[in-house]
DNA sequence: CCCCTTTTTCGTCTTCACGACGATAACTCT
DNA sequence: AGAGTTATCGTCGTGAAGACGAAAAAGGGG
């Protein structure tokens, strides 16, 4: 029955972001076979035959970065099926969005040529492969807008940070100044965002700051909205 | 290349809401055919071979309904592709979320046994087939929340419709009673959410109202939230 | 035709959240 | 010790939202 239909591969594409040195950055791969060879491209792969596609995402992320199971965040974005997006056929992707703190670790590809942190500032359009700078253009806007009533954030934090840390993380990814007095009473204030861990930092300069952990919310209320309406 | 890799069968399936007679409706079939025969499902079928899927839940859409493109509201939902979703082999759905307003129209289905409009809070659990119980309840719940930022609720009125109309919609998708007066204010004064269309009704009881129609923003600074938070 | 009901629309009042700052605390560095 | 840096607490004004009161503008029934 099902066979009656026209048959697609379908493959999962990754927006791997993180926060490194002030900037937010892309896992990015560069294509080692073509199409696109040589090209810059989003981490991806085929699903598997009995695969469930958050499976299939997990499998890449781990494969693409080398870590186990990374306390990070991951969520599907969307999928893309134009009928030209793929030179080899017809290929639907389910693009997923992971969000990650900031990994010691190098990124060692496993089957591309090689893999680095982009920062998206410094992606160009029209430069990755296939229909990637679309879905790296909506993986950041979705970014950016779920900081806004959703504490993932932390996602981009270390297990413990200070709430200067989560600042920079708002700041970097949307590339605005915030208020360091408004931005804590905020953070503090929102029940469920943040947990105090009891200890603080030492040796940094300035007054030792609070640490804390991701608090329980899923959902931020009221919203934390970014500077700019009308 | 990609024929190397697993066959997929990709469909779109659709969540059709609309509200009618005070009640958030969806548009349901009744399947003719095995699997899950003569048990209640989306509207949805296979993307054909050179077809965008936006195209294919458009021409799903007008098929289904019967409507030549209605001035609605189409956007994707997301995607579910588990192993054993479908029995007839590996198939993965795009699901797409349409806002409709109260069509006049009957509903003809085309190659479906039936279709009717069935009110959300009577679709019991583990009674649509596949998996489009999961599907229904994600798209009512983006649904949902995306009125909160979004002037989107004009999409279930007609044309032209007053600020009660538009508040009935958000009581009823939200289950939730409104303050007439605040919610009144609240949309008269958004920037872009409605604009005046000079007109009033006549004949109705009590005094007559404005008419609106859809204003030019595409998002709602600030938010409308539900009653509800903490 | 007058009152009553219904519905829309305009105000008021209080509370709360946020933006813009001032001020203080608690460290490091020289 | 003093200067510089960073974290944290407070204050003040503005603007939005919830809870209402009240007037405006129609229809219906005696």
């Amino acid at each position: 029955m099902a066979e009656s239909y026209p048959p697609f591969a379908v493959t999962v594409d990754l927006v791997v972001l993180t926060v490194r040195a002030g900037e937010l950055c892309v896992l990015l791969i560069r294509r080692g076979v073509a199409p696109y060879r040589d090209r810059w491209a989003l981490p991806g792969g085929f699903v598997l035959v009995d695969e469930d596609l958050p499976d299939a995402a997990r499998r890449e992320l781990t494969e693409e970065t080398g870590l186990p199971e990374p306390a990070g965040h991951l969520e599907q974005l969307g999928s893309y099926g134009a009928p030209g997006r793929d030179p080899r056929g017809r290929v639907v992707t389910v693009a997923y969005l992971a969000l990650l703190p900031d990994l010691p670790v190098p990124v060692a590809g496993t089957d591309a040529a090689s893999a680095d942190w982009v920062p998206v500032s410094r992606v160009p359009d029209a430069r990755l492969a296939f229909d990637h700078d679309r879905i790296l253009a909506d993986g950041v806007e979705r970014a950016r807008a779920k900081l806004e009533y959703t504490p993932l954030a932390t996602a981009f934090c270390p297990p413990e940070f200070t709430v200067a840390q989560l600042r920079a993380v708002y700041e970097t990814v949307w590339a605005a100044p915030l208020d360091p007095r408004n931005f804590h009473r905020k953070v503090t204030g929102t029940p469920g965002f943040v947990a105090p861990a009891g200890r603080a930092t030492e040796g940094d300069r300035g007054r030792p700051a609070q640490l804390f952990r991701r608090g329980p919310a899923e959902a931020l209320y009221p919203p934390m909205l970014r500077p700019q309406a009308r």
